[in-house]
DNA sequence: CGGAATCCAATTCGATACTG
DNA sequence: CAGTATCGAATTGGATTCCG
């Protein structure tokens, strides 16, 4: 998270959005995660351009500030899932948003 | 712009979307650019954290990314007024979203 | 007024290799 | 399978000063 929360508030609400969701991969992952539950691996998959390292940081972080849910299986070999909580479901009118607008821009962008 | 949009188009819309607006003061700018033009010592102020260092790279790139329009005045003194254009303009579903958002996720913040 | 220049601190991100 | 450890490159943000 690039700028803490207390200080994207004195700034603007928007702010407080884009510290907690701008950092490579989070809204991508929380894309994936609506349509639901996913493994670590699997998410992997999805966002194939972050290595393990960087996935997990998102995650973690995404997690700190309650909008994705890790459940652990004491299995072997191990079984992790990520869910989404009610404060990350509340993002999809977000997520569709940007979806859209992205898809646009890149059209744009190419031709 | 944190990852090439190139790139961000191999994995998700959503990620383009992220690697144009997920600047620091990016989104707060076009907020405010909302309301109407207004001159770059305008928004210094209301941007109260951001420096002119940063505030001018955030508008060079909206600009190169065709999101923000600048309009220079040959006068003296300088005058500069920026504005958005109608891809700018597009993006006011999803500084609403995220405004809202980024209020609630404050609220719950603090309490 | 609207920046540009300089210098520096702090993140952040990635590649790679390894592990319980 | 689901990470962790390490290292390094690169980007980014900030403070300050100066300028036409």
């Amino acid at each position: 998270m690039r700028l803490p929360v207390e200080r994207a508030m004195e700034v603007c609400p928007v702010e407080v959005a884009v510290s907690v969701l701008g950092g490579t991969w989070k809204l991508t992952l929380v894309k994936h995660l609506l349509a639901g539950t996913r493994r670590f691996n699997e998410l992997g998959r999805l966002v194939p351009l972050a290595n393990t390292k960087t996935l997990t940081r998102q995650l973690r972080e995404l997690e700190e500030d309650g909008i994705v849910r890790r459940t652990s299986y004491p299995e072997v070999p191990p079984r992790v899932e990520y869910s989404l909580t009610e404060s990350g479901r509340s993002l999809e009118p977000i997520v569709k948003a940007m979806d859209s607008w992205g898809a646009e821009f890149a059209e744009r962008y190419k031709g």
